[in-house]
DNA sequence: ATAGAACCGTACCGTACGGTACTGCAATGT
DNA sequence: ACATTGCAGTACCGTACGGTACGGTTCTAT
């Protein structure tokens, strides 16, 4: 946790960036995360990291702090794709709910998110651990936090008319739908590339048909 | 597993319906799984279910195969839900996807069919255990292999007009939308039974609106 | 009535892992 | 040069749990 309890400025805000020792460390983590599950120890950890075992204890108190330091730098890398709110035609808004889309199931498609959030989910069923709430903000609320500003726009530009919530739930299932669920259960057929293009172009058509201005509604 | 060795009917087919005294085990099973998770010991199974664990053992192998007889028989359980398919009017068939999304979302938002849901997640990444197959194949390819032949009755009547893949894709992602997702990393936040009415209803809506034959596409 | 199987309860074993303690080394600051 | 500090590496401890063994009891079949 926080700078190794250098002198000069601990408490303060914590959730600190990481050093780059540290984040050797949590990749680490993250890589046994996808290889293993749950299933790995701390000192496959430290034995991966080269670091010894009371090190890691020093610096994140017990395995359930390793995790979370984990959960939440993974999360803090995935960055916030602002939108140039300058355009308002409909085809720039479709044109950016496609790319969030198919980012969106790139990412949750990936080894790493699929790890993420199979460890999430497990843990959310023993209480303790916070990972499942962490997950929870970085995941879906975070994309909602995201997708209604944007909704918003396309409100005010008389795009779409739709109340933010139901605009969320519905562009969440259209977009993602049995993907994530069928990822997190194994299913081996994953989308390729393609399909992802696909699935998000026809998503947003089917969005903006459902709540868009232009015919009915 | 089958039988207990009686000397008549071994081998056979497998799978057989499991007796009184084990569904009492299973259903021991199922409860911990809700209270505990994963985390339950094969100790305390045989300890509230009052057997012996040489019994358990005996039965079931080891513990993956008492968690795989527990799914199964869960499985087992969720009838088959048959569609009369002489009344071919929109309002029925629209009538059918509703109470059939709406008990979708019932069993999904059940605190048996999330603890289910999280062990088979947490278990589809450590391999062996195909946990993760067997409720991949009782859960969404089940609802899939339903869903289809009723979609194709309504193409047959004419009432809507799209691939039975996307129609399933797009009826899941309609349905369930964020629910299961949420729920399974914990999010108190359940729906209500009005509010499954509600999305199971405006799920149907949509879903007809998007690929119904009355007005537009 | 009696043999045999199933089974409960419990004690037991091996192991794996979370967490701690200790030793030595290398870097840093004075 | 020397003390201090952080850390790698390893040994160690306690515990919890999966799996097995065994004694005693009940049920069943002949």
């Amino acid at each position: 946790m926080n700078e190794h309890l250098t002198i000069s400025d601990n408490d303060a805000i914590a959730e600190q960036s990481p050093s780059a020792r540290e984040q050797e460390v949590l990749s680490v983590v993250l890589d046994l995360m996808v290889e293993e599950g749950d299933g790995f120890s701390m000192a496959s950890v430290a034995r991966r990291a080269s670091c010894s075992k009371e090190t890691l204890y020093r610096w994140y108190g017990d395995r359930d702090g390793l995790l979370t330091a984990t959960v939440q730098w993974q999360a803090s890398k995935v960055a916030m794709p602002i939108l140039d709110d300058t355009n308002l035609t409909l085809s720039a808004f479709s044109r950016t709910l496609r790319d969030f889309a198919s980012s969106w199931l790139t990412v949750l498609t990936s080894d790493v998110s699929i790890a993420l959030n199979r460890l999430a989910v497990s843990h959310a069923g023993n209480n303790k651990s916070s990972l499942g709430r962490i997950v929870l903000e970085n995941g879906p609320y975070a994309m909602r936090t995201r997708l209604l500003p944007i909704f918003l726009k396309g409100q005010k530009a008389e795009l779409i008319d739709v109340r933010g919530d139901e605009a969320f739930r519905l562009f969440f299932g259209l977009v993602i739908a049995d993907v994530q669920i069928r990822a997190l259960l194994g299913d081996e057929k994953k989308p390729t590339r393609n399909e992802i293009q696909e699935f998000a172009q026809k998503a947003v058509d089917q969005f903006l048909s459902l709540c868009g201005k232009q015919q009915n509604q």
